[in-house]
DNA sequence: GGGCATGCTCTAAAGGATTCGATAAACTGT
DNA sequence: ACAGTTTATCGAATCCTTTAGAGCATGCCC
């Protein structure tokens, strides 16, 4: 309040330069140690704070990294972010968070902002529709962009995600081998390269079970739990009577297995359910959720990582870095049984 | 990447002064239309990018506000970040977000780190303990602070929460008008002044009834899903056999339902379960969740715009902002019944 | 004692936008 | 035609830190 303390605020009154000082601050071999004593000593009963901007504007190094995912509340995020924020916390980065839900129009403000800020990179999962040309926009102004859990075409910056194809297959196939034939897919969509892999994935196992494709099984949309509640009507109400249901996410799946629950059904006994994510609350849903584990903490941790390396510019990570699903077989998925 | 384009590169290429050039990219009524659309093309043209912290460093406005809270992923916090972030992006700031666990030295951390950047303000929710001192740095340093949700003794900083003892007695009610005697609380702890204030709404409204408080009926302590789902075990325990629970809020409702269902009984009509906070996820649970809704969006619209009054010079919002709760009536409470 | 390291501190020039006060040009009214 | 306004632009200082490069002791060696 009184009076903005500065470097040449402590400077002067130990009748030293500001160059000492700074130098000083961050225990440069070139000040003595006794002076970097003093200094420190000086700096911190005068409640001295460090001016950032204008470091940053002098260094071209802001130690502010963005953070922009499709929507922070859902837990799918909220756990790579998680990891993510451990991550930085110890490089002594800040990192400034953003939805756009799926509006590339919010997305390309954020990067924008980032710009106007310095911010030494960005990670993100693009909006649905991201043109190539918005993250180059990033890469050319000197920020480094790192993609998670969704692709954009037409870009070569490091991607890091879990193996959705293969990853839909596991649940279907753990479907199949419990006798069930007629099973639907319910949530995701098309435009978004982890919508179409997972229903590859779905498509696949089928396939290779000899058992035919129906495009009616399929009811897109869905992402969140509200999404999963009202699709169970929709899943209840086909004519083909599916058995059970492969969910987009745990939060679709938990939805539904609460719609199914209203309509005076079990579920896990009178119709299988599997998720998608291995969210924390999967394990604790009635019935436990059967799911499949995504890799969030490591999606989020190598992503941080990558990040970190390509600003030390110890090392590029570029490319595709693909991470194992792994099945979480619970009490949601049990052996066929016709309603 | 080429080169780097400021203000004085316009200025160059146009023959014009920085000066001319800066007021006209803002907009000032200084300089002529013909002029300013000139400048207005031209840094289109370059891919100018304004730089923040070089303007920041002179005018000493970020336009960077702080927001911790304990953590994101809880979907009340959520639910007030979004509405923060609603009211904060029409006035073109950034928002940096942050987690603080409940760790005092978090908070601290992220306070200091603000101010480095020159945070214009900040919105938290503190951490449990947290010293005035830590909230006084930053008002010390010309960053207002606004609480939500908790306050800190000895402070006088505007506050914006739900008026907690009053609604947890609201739900309490609702359970004692339904024929229930005993009635447990489950979940919240005496650290907070939230916690304090519920427990407080729990004891008044039993003994306006006239029903004797058994301070064994209190489980302390879950505040999450999990927590609740363990502390159903817990609950179905108790000697003296309560046929309702009044919890702490909507997660450990929904947890602890979760648990008794797990137990082989059904929430709603072995037992009556109230939440607290009205999440989105309420309605869907099964049973559908009766609860007391909070006003997470009046309490983060309103803290937001008072942060905002208060650095526009507008308004001192100082002293307690109430937020009156309503109660949510559902399903899962009903008419006592022995067990 | 002269020549050289070595160790510590300082001077001054960035870095990019804002803004006060000055200036120049165009216009007003008489 | 001239003093007085109004309008549009500019010069230069300022915000605070970092960092070459210079400078000055001191100590050491031959």
């Amino acid at each position: 309040m009184a009076q903005k303390i500065k470097l040449s605020t402590i400077a002067e009154t130990l009748g030293l330069s500001t160059a000492t000082v700074s130098l000083a601050l961050r225990d440069s071999p070139l000040v003595a140690g006794a002076t970097r004593d003093k200094i420190k000593e000086q700096a911190r009963a005068l409640g001295y704070i460090y001016n950032r901007r204008a470091a940053s504007l002098r260094t071209s190094r802001s130690g502010i990294i963005g953070v922009v995912v499709h929507d922070i509340m859902n837990p799918f995020y909220a756990e790579i972010l998680k990891s993510i924020e451990s991550e930085l916390d110890r490089s002594r980065q800040t990192f400034i968070l953003s939805n756009h839900y799926d509006s590339v129009e919010k997305q390309r403000t954020f990067i924008e902002t980032l710009l106007q800020l310095g911010g030494d990179g960005v990670i993100m999962s693009p909006a649905i529709g991201t043109p190539p040309e918005d993250i180059r926009l990033a890469e050319d102004n000197n920020m480094p962009a790192i993609l998670i859990a969704r692709s954009v075409e037409g870009l070569d910056v490091p991607i890091f995600r879990g193996d959705d194809s293969y990853g839909i297959s596991l649940a279907t196939n753990h479907l199949i081998s419990l006798g069930h034939t007629c099973i639907a897919m319910v949530g995701g969509t098309d435009q978004t390269s982890t919508g179409r892999d997972r229903y590859q994935g779905y498509v696949n196992a089928l396939r290779r079970a000899n058992i035919e494709v129906d495009p009616e099984l399929r009811i897109p949309g869905p992402r969140s739990k509200l999404g999963g509640f009202e699709a169970a009507v929709t899943f209840l109400s086909l004519p083909q009577k599916p058995t059970a249901a492969v969910c987009w996410n745990d939060l679709v799946a938990i939805g539904m297995m609460n719609g199914i629950a209203r309509a005076g059904l079990v579920p896990g006994r009178d119709v299988s359910v599997t998720g998608y994510d291995d969210l924390e609350e999967a394990s604790i849903a009635t019935p436990a959720l059967t799911t499949v584990a995504n890799g969030q903490t490591e999606v989020g941790r190598n992503a941080a990582r990558a990040l970190l390396d390509k600003l030390s510019g110890s090392h590029e990570p570029d490319g595709i870095h693909l991470i194992k699903p792994e099945m979480r077989i619970r009490q949601s998925t049990g052996p066929v049984k016709q309603r």
